[in-house]
DNA sequence: TAGGAGATTGCAATGCGTTATAAAAATATC
DNA sequence: GATATTTTTATAACGCATTGCAATCTCCTA
């Protein structure tokens, strides 16, 4: 590699470093490009030379984590059924560590209605999801009607809605688990097998209990409401 | 009402129009707050006043159309079952009729990361998906295990996400029929009867089939390429 | 009909993402 | 070591959503 371009190896990384830096400093609001090359120690034009967009740098920060989370899921030993739930789960305790981190960095990655999707679900993320479906297949836990890229995209959708709102503060933590993991066993249960369709079922029907028991009173006031959605504040 | 109220509605109802009339006229990117005011004819603070935001605006313009969404459908005649993907169908339909209105304006609504999803979900979007589901129970179509407000909200997140990427250009509106249909159909086929069981399960893999013609070539590419997500434009 | 409350108006200002431009610096090539 | 190419820098600018403020208008009330 030449050395021009390892500079440019060099400056990318100290931008994502940065970026991480001051995401998890100042959170979401604290956030611009403008403070982004300050921290960095470089001109507001850098990282639009780099990267195009603040969008991009966040996805560039967002990709430097799943090389991680996808280590750690790998160590994990849980059988081709579990590890979907298991995916869940170990992505929000990922969260949990430092949710005001991650927050900020989903939103700005999602705020722009999605213009980036492709990458989200064409990318190293839509392969997990359809690795799993065509093991979890492999293995007996589901029918062999299954498409996995639809069936993986629908996964990935469920999650990536859910956390969505986690990110626009409507949802808490437990709450982004229990939704991902009730969706994942509604759709999972549809192609299930003698193999798995009790323990699906099951899974379905405890993570409802588990929804009704954390936002039943959540929601009540709206549910009961007229029909509100009008005015400004 | 008094002369001051019923002024304050006429003016509400000036702004929607012209922020309808707006959209359609320039769509997504000739929209903003200083055009709308003068389409309005009206004061750039006056949306502010009124509305507190252009997404509550929106929202407005959006709930106006909701009312004549639900009457069509209330007219329509398909059984407890048929109704919720006739529900989709319905809304692609009227998003044809007009699709860089709805696209804009739906943008719009979903693009500050979900901020307004509490009426999304609370309000009378969610009322009419849990009518439905209790419906369908009640019919015989649904298994009594559901929990209706659970299995409603995710059965709305399913059809949001699959609108958020048409908002984004990801998809064609007979792609996100079919994605939103593909989802129904597995998450009511994981609660249905033995009554439903059928329908719902070739309903499934009808979806999947339509969507692997619909974009299996599209995605090829990507899902092919080495990692992506990486550099600028 | 006069006074006061409430809303709209015009306009300036803030901070944002992003782009353009010219100068300066770093790197590659000979 | 001199020259050419690429990249960064500094800075100004654009359009945007949103807010604040003083002035003005409109309606209600006494």
């Amino acid at each position: 590699m030449s050395n021009r371009e390892e500079a440019k190896h060099l400056r990318r990384r100290k931008i994502v470093r940065a970026a991480r830096a001051l995401m998890q400093q100042t959170g979401d609001a604290g956030f611009s490009m403008r403070a982004l090359a300050e921290q960095a120690g470089v001109s507001i034009a850098t990282p639009y030379n780099l990267f195009g967009s603040k969008q991009a740098v966040m996805f560039a920060v967002l990709d430097a984590d799943l090389e991680y989370y996808q280590k750690r899921l790998a160590k994990v030993r849980v059988d081709e059924l579990d590890v979907f739930f298991k995916a869940v789960s170990l992505a929000t305790t990922l969260y949990s560590t430092e949710p005001s981190f991650y927050r900020a960095v989903l939103f700005a990655v999602y705020n722009d209605g999605g213009r980036e999707f492709r990458s989200m679900f064409g990318g190293p993320r839509h392969a997990m999801w359809k690795g799993f479906v065509q093991d979890a297949v492999k293995a007996g836990f589901l029918s062999e009607d299954v498409e996995p890229d639809a069936f993986a995209i629908n996964l990935g959708r469920t999650f990536f809605s859910a956390i969505l709102e986690w990110v626009s503060g409507e949802l808490s933590l437990p709450e982004l688990e229990a939704w991902a993991q009730y969706g994942f066993a509604l759709s999972l249960s549809a192609m299930s097998t003698p193999a798995s369709a009790e323990r699906l079922h099951s899974k379905a029907v405890a993570q409802q209990q588990r929804l009704q028991k954390l936002w039943k009173q959540k929601y009540r006031a709206h549910l009961t409401a007229k029909n509100g959605t009008s005015a400004g504040r």
